[in-house]
DNA sequence: TGTATGCAAATAAGG
DNA sequence: TCCTTATTTGCATAC
């Protein structure tokens, strides 16, 4: 579906090689943070990261972080990326919609009662975020669809695809508390959809407004990256010249190519120890600006 | 086959 | 117009 990227790079093969050091190889799949990991947004991979300080409507909520581990594992269902309709394998029997039918209502614990807007009194808080990606994950597999299924139904009825990787953050809390909220409206209306198999779009097209449709995801080859990286050691700050050239050459878009520096900067940054000198001499930007103190960790 | 996760591309916000 | 910083999101791959 979103394998075309108008004219450009969207490569297909693998371009990262598997750092020795990740983490897949240790096996266990735990939901281990990586936060220790210089660079990596590692809070996200907490589950409910945000339980631990997070407040809302000014109470602290401060549950230990471990609360959420992964519930309800999977019965595995074969599937095809299917819609809404088409649930990916022979919908399991549609037992106990008692406990089903709470996810739905829970997420309109606030939102409706009132039809109140997007204000603070719609924040879900903390306990509610968990209590529904908990039953939202319940009633998927009840259901029969998977992550996948989800993410391209979101994209169908609200023309905003999200990936199978971005529903599993959902469901296992691994998004931030403001990305959470952002996404349950969207999960719990298609979850109000998936279970109303009526199929009528409801009011959905109101949501969509919101979609904002995101790049395809590029993907630049190895050699490409090299060349990048070894120009990036010259000059990591190219001037807008410099970088039309080099898109020409490597036959990448533009922005593309700024968009690479200013994240290659920003690692180059992260990799930095926080007061330190980089392994390989002085600031490479000979600019580095006392920015706003320095910078922030990403907890 | 479906789910979990490392790394990084894309985007948002403020300057 | 482009930068920095922070955050969101997905590809590729491990499990």
């Amino acid at each position: 579906m979103s394998g075309v990227l108008s004219g450009v790079t969207t490569s297909v093969n693998r371009s990262w090689p598997i750092k020795s050091g990740a983490r897949r190889t240790t096996g266990a799949r735990l939901c281990v943070p990586l936060a220790q990991r210089p660079g990596d947004a590692g809070e996200r991979r907490l589950a409910a990261p945000w339980r631990k300080r997070v407040t809302v409507k000014g109470s602290l909520l401060l549950t230990p972080a471990i609360t959420l581990a992964p519930i309800v594992m999977a019965t595995a269902t074969s599937n095809h990326y299917s819609v809404l309709s088409t649930p990916s394998s022979a919908p399991p029997p549609h037992s106990e919609s008692g406990s089903m039918q709470q996810a739905a209502s829970l997420t309109h614990h606030h939102q409706h009662g009132g039809h109140q807007d997007q204000s603070d009194e719609d924040t879900p808080t903390s306990d509610e975020l968990e209590q529904f990606a908990k039953q939202f994950k319940q009633r998927r597999i009840k259901l029969g669809f998977t992550q996948a299924d989800v993410g391209l139904a979101l994209g169908t009825l609200y023309g905003n695809v999200f990936s199978q990787t971005t529903i599993c953050r959902f469901e296992a809390l691994q998004l931030s508390f403001k990305n959470m909220c952002k996404l349950k409206p969207l999960l719990n209306k298609w979850l109000e959809e998936a279970d109303s198999t009526s199929g009528s779009p409801t009011s959905l097209d109101k949501i969509a407004a919101q979609g904002r449709k995101r790049k395809k995801r590029t993907s630049i080859e190895v050699g490409v990256k090299g060349a990048l990286e070894s120009h990036f050691l010259k000059c990591p700050k190219p001037g807008a010249a410099e970088i039309n050239s080099l898109a020409d050459s490597l036959q990448l878009e533009k922005e593309v190519v700024r968009v690479w520096f200013c994240n290659r900067r920003q690692k180059e940054k992260r990799m930095t120890p926080a007061g330190g000198q980089i392994p390989g001499g002085e600031d490479m930007y000979g600019d580095t600006p006392p920015r706003h103190g320095g910078q922030t960790p990403v907890q």
